[in-house]
DNA sequence: ACCCTGACTTGTTTCCAGTGGA
DNA sequence: TCCACTGGAAACAAGTCAGGGT
């Protein structure tokens, strides 16, 4: 599976080179130079100019933009600042992020006194005002089993109502939902120790305390992955895994590398092969646990439907896997207390905590679509519990997205010519924003929003590519100016592609490059939020990610208007395939190929070669058929019938199986999910019904729960 | 004007259970 | 009946973007 880094249709390359290897003396350098710039107080561009004068407008384009100093700059400067970690006075232990610091403070501040949920200024606060002024949620003991709920305001006890009627625009004024009531989260389990005979090794067998001994097991658990094989993943873990650690023990172990766990490892695959072995009624007993926790923690009721949540589950401690070459990855997810919990729903009455503990706020914020949200502890980001995508919520909000996309189509060549118009501006602002819209229009790269350094992987997007990301070549494999990017996108994937573009943006970028240094921002005057305000100027709603959308949808309709030939279903479910396949490369949705890929495409191909002499035999035994109908002088021998039946099907079936095998080659690396769930506007696909294709063979049940909407809307002669 | 952060979408990988062929 | 494979779901990381505070 290794070395394999074949490329599709010249774009991607894959996996095994995605995390490429960068120098970290990146950040170092960048912060120098920064400081250099901003000491000198002026920009690369008045700089450059000052040199050789290899065009005219440049000298125009010099005064014009002189204005303002880099944005991008001064961010970064600023935060190099705030960011040292002052650490808290009543944090001593590793649970550290600025963010998660905040939240604590504000805790500390404003609850010791008494449980009080937070009003937060709604309307629903005004509603609120008007029922009972001061409703102060108690944490009621109403145990209610069954009914009993039935007190003043309950809209929501009739009987939840079975289909939601689309409406684009339900409520105005930014109210998500009028009535919220849920169950609150399903907490991790607690953790177990160990069996007291399995035994951590370092020098000698030990014990450790529970606490340390929880943490040795993440680690433990992922032996087996190349994650820690890798260093920033084991000294964030071993640096965080001290922290968990009794004063011995923190004495005692002091080097990872002595550190042996191949007994905790050897312990938990035990336990997995024994979950593997248990016995069918074992197996079906969790099943039907597992069915029960879903029937009572996995929905909400929500303006009278009884809704799916998507995550009600809190994630489990362990230790944090970051994507590509991540500074954190290894450090130690925290576990996720009823005291870190916010909890949002309607006022009326909310979720129990677990016995004995309490939530750290309840509230009633009727303008968001979460239930449940907590502060996460490795980039002090918050995360959510909401509803899952079949929700109305969810649903609508997805036909929105489309919807405008379709007026994205209607007023995509006005903004084509403009930003065209654009690339000969004066202003060197204009033109990098022209250039990147076009980058953005054609390639459909993200937007690319500035990232904190040092706090996440080091990838880009359209806005923050740099230098180094792109070469240019005025002539290339017999194409002129074709411009070659190379740079980690989202998720540390790579985006290789080399396309040739038109003069005037080349000539744009070799400007642009103009006395920079490869790790520059290539685009130094601008930035997403400068992007996309210029994009809000020209449609509505518009913003970078809307022409993803667009393009993803609109080649999509255009393939299939191609491809779609008058043969058999399969035959079509190809070219939809095909089609949607074009779409994921567009948006270079890459996948690793499948570890079983290589065996598979084998089984398949011995499958293939077992047909062709399947084949060539019944060839055979067809020409001695005729032969011997020939000899018997039997114009229409039964045998030859028959046989040249055989023969058909079995070059009908070679076909399909050859089929089978080039879609599973060409799928490859190719990810079809994400475009299929996300970019494709799915009226497309349902429509596709006009052609004798039925839904159920192009979206499996929940993606037909998802899109519930569209299939509602089903219209045959749809057109994006 | 800038910057931060909350909310929500998009994305890949991992896990798991069901399926169909030997 | 077993087992290898596969597709789908769950998990959760990493984007985008708007709005509000300074």
């Amino acid at each position: 599976m290794s070395g394999d880094h074949s490329h599709i249709e010249g774009q991607s390359h894959k996996h095994k080179d995605k995390y490429k290897e960068k120098e970290h003396k990146h950040k170092d350098h960048k912060k120098d130079k920064e400081r250099e710039k901003s000491k000198h107080g002026n920009s690369d561009h008045k700089d450059s100019s000052d040199k050789k004068h290899r065009d005219k407008e440049k000298e125009k384009l010099k005064h014009k933009d002189g204005s303002t100093d880099k944005y991008k700059d001064k961010h970064k400067e600023k935060r190099k600042e705030e960011k040292p970690h002052v650490k808290s006075e009543l944090e001593d232990n590793s649970y550290y992020s600025p963010k998660l610091e905040k939240s604590l403070k504000r805790e500390r501040d404003d609850n010791d006194s008494e449980f009080k949920p937070k009003k937060i200024k709604t309307e629903n606060d005004k509603k609120a005002k008007k029922r009972k002024p001061d409703e102060v949620i108690k944490p009621t003991k109403t145990k209610n089993k069954k009914g009993e709920v039935a007190d003043g305001k309950k809209k929501a006890k009739k009987e939840p109502e079975e289909k939601w009627k689309w409406e684009e625009e339900r409520y105005t004024d930014g109210v998500k939902w009028k009535f919220l009531e849920h169950k609150g989260p399903v907490f991790a389990p607690p953790y177990e120790p160990l069996p007291s005979n399995v035994k951590f090794y370092y020098d000698k067998h030990m014990k450790l305390s529970p606490e340390a001994e929880e943490v040795a097991t993440f680690f433990a658990k992922m032996l087996d992955h190349e994650y820690t094989t890798k260093e920033i993943f084991r000294k964030n873990f071993f640096k965080d895994w001290r922290k968990e650690m009794t004063a011995e023990e923190k004495a005692k172990i002091t080097d990872l590398k002595k550190c042996n766990f191949t007994e905790m490892n050897e312990y938990f695959k035990a336990q997995s092969e024994a979950r593997k072995a248990m016995s069918k009624e074992q197996k079906q007993k969790i099943k039907e646990d597992n069915e029960r926790i879903l029937q009572e923690y996995g929905f909400c009721i929500m303006d009278n439907h009884r809704e799916r949540i998507a995550n009600f589950r809190i994630e489990p401690p362990g230790l944090f896997r970051g994507r590509g070459d991540h500074p954190k990855m290894g450090m130690l997810k925290r576990r996720i207390r009823p005291q870190d919990i916010i909890i949002n729903c309607s006022d009326s009455k909310h979720p129990e905590p677990p016995p004995g503990t309490r939530w750290k706020e309840v509230r009633h914020d009727n303008k968001v679509t979460w239930l449940v949200s907590w502060t996460e502890n490795i980039q002090g980001s918050i995360k959510y519990i909401m509803l899952n995508p079949s929700s109305r919520i969810k649903g609508e909000k997805d036909w929105q997205k489309y919807e405008t996309a379709r007026r994205l189509k209607k007023c995509v060549d006005r903004i084509r010519a403009q930003y065209r118009e654009d690339w000969k501006s004066k202003e060197m602002r204009i033109r990098q924003r022209a250039v990147a819209l076009y980058f953005i229009d054609k390639l459909a790269l993200r937007a690319g929003n500035e990232k904190e350094e040092g706090e996440t992987a080091d990838t880009v997007g359209c806005c923050s590519l740099r230098v180094e990301h792109i070469k240019l070549y005025p002539e290339n494999d017999g194409q002129e100016y074709v411009v070659e990017f190379d740079f980690l996108g989202k998720d540390s994937i790579r985006y290789y592609n080399k396309v040739p573009v038109e003069k005037r943006v080349f000539k744009n970028l070799q400007l642009f490059m103009e006395n920079k240094e490869p790790d520059d921002d290539l685009f130094d005057r601008l930035n997403t939020s400068v992007l996309n305000k210029h994009l809000q100027e020209l449609m509505d709603g518009l913003t970078a990610k809307v022409f993803r959308t667009y393009n993803a949808s609109i080649t999509l309709q255009q393939q299939l208007k191609e491809l779609t030939s008058d043969e058999n279903i399969p035959a079509k479910i190809l070219s939809y395939n095909r089609a949607n396949r074009a779409v994921a490369i567009l948006c270079n949705h890459q996948r690793a190929p499948p570890k079983t890929f290589e065996k598979s495409m084998q089984n398949l191909q011995t499958k293939i070669d077992a047909k062709r002499d399947q084949l060539s035999d019944a060839k055979r035994e067809l020409k001695s058929a005729k032969a011997d109908a020939k000899i018997r002088r039997d114009e229409k021998s039964k045998a030859v019938e028959t046989k040249k039946k055989a023969v058909q099907r079995i070059e009908e079936q070679l076909m399909k199986l050859e089929v089978q095998a080039t879609d599973r080659e060409e799928n490859k690396q190719i990810a079809l999910g994400t475009s299929k769930l996300n970019y494709l506007d799915p009226r497309i696909s349902v429509a596709c019904k006009k052609w004798g294709i039925p839904v159920e063979k192009i979206y499996n049940k929940t993606q037909r729960e998802k899109f519930a909407w569209a299939i509602d809307m089903a219209d045959d002669d749809y057109e994006f």
